[in-house]
DNA sequence: TTTGTTGCAAAACGTTTGCAGCCTC
DNA sequence: GAGGCTGCAAACGTTTTGCAACAAA
């Protein structure tokens, strides 16, 4: 059995997505996937698209077109977090994480806690179909904090 | 004492946070912010530029820069839900309320969760100073899920 | 009087779209 | 061979910016 974090593992998922939909199995459609899950943090399509270059050189619709795909299979998640670029996220197993976010510098930090996790996914809806969920904290970091108590 | 959710109040607010940071109290301002707090739904600022037309005309320029100024002092909050417009809500009080968010047709529905709520705010960060958050659920709304389930 | 704010229009920005050619299937 | 996919560039729509005129302090 693969390991789940795997890039072998998470290619086949997205093979089988392809093929159930009728989708073509391109060469920058895997090429994208790879760079993707090399990412440890958070990443945007400009990174991958200047990061590519080297690699495996794919225009910026494909990106997107390939983006939107790996959304509807749920191998990546989207955040829109203010700033002027959407920031995407690989979704790895079982982990689910959440974010803090400052308000002044932008920064995103990533934090987990079971008690959050356990009160949301134990809430049951009657006329709604949970898939997935994204909690957002906002504030300020501990370096805003200090300069702004310098500022005064 | 005036009602907290009442526009004297919010606006005794707005009022105080311009005098304490040097701001001027210009008339669109107060416009903005009186036919922000007529809203009990999410807005736009499209909705915003264009029901304001008869009462006080104001640029788009003075509207964005009005939320700014609203967002800093937490009297509204910002929500990027995927569309292509931002989306802005007043801050009413006490109760914080979370969204279920429809993937396939962008339908946004609000709810309110006890365990939620605490699990949440009694989270301590020893590097953090939070300040708000937001909660999205995403899914598929019981039409969707009709729809759907229809097109097999 | 000073200078922050406004309205207007142009610019900027990420993202989407149209289209001809290419390459999966 | 059919038609989905790619790259390119133009288009799009929201948000930001520059600037002269205005008005709050």
């Amino acid at each position: 059995m693969k390991d789940q974090d795997s890039f072998e593992y998470v290619k086949d998922l997205f093979t089988e997505y392809l093929l159930k939909h009728h989708h073509r199995k391109t060469p920058e459609r895997f090429a994208i996937l790879e760079r993707i899950f090399i990412y440890e943090q958070h990443f945007t399509v400009e990174m991958l698209y200047n990061q590519m270059k080297d690699s495996y050189r794919v225009s910026l619709a494909t990106i997107y077109n390939t983006i939107d795909l790996l959304l509807e299979c749920n191998l990546i998640v989207k955040h829109l977090l203010g700033g002027q670029l959407a920031q995407y996220e690989k979704v790895s197993g079982l982990n689910t994480h959440h974010h803090l976010i400052c308000t002044r510098c932008g920064k995103v930090k990533e934090f987990s806690d079971k008690q959050i996790r356990t009160s949301i996914q134990s809430k049951q809806f009657v006329h709604f179909q949970l898939s997935h969920y994204s909690l957002y904290l906002y504030g300020l970091c501990s370096k805003c904090q200090a300069e702004l108590k310098n500022q005064k």
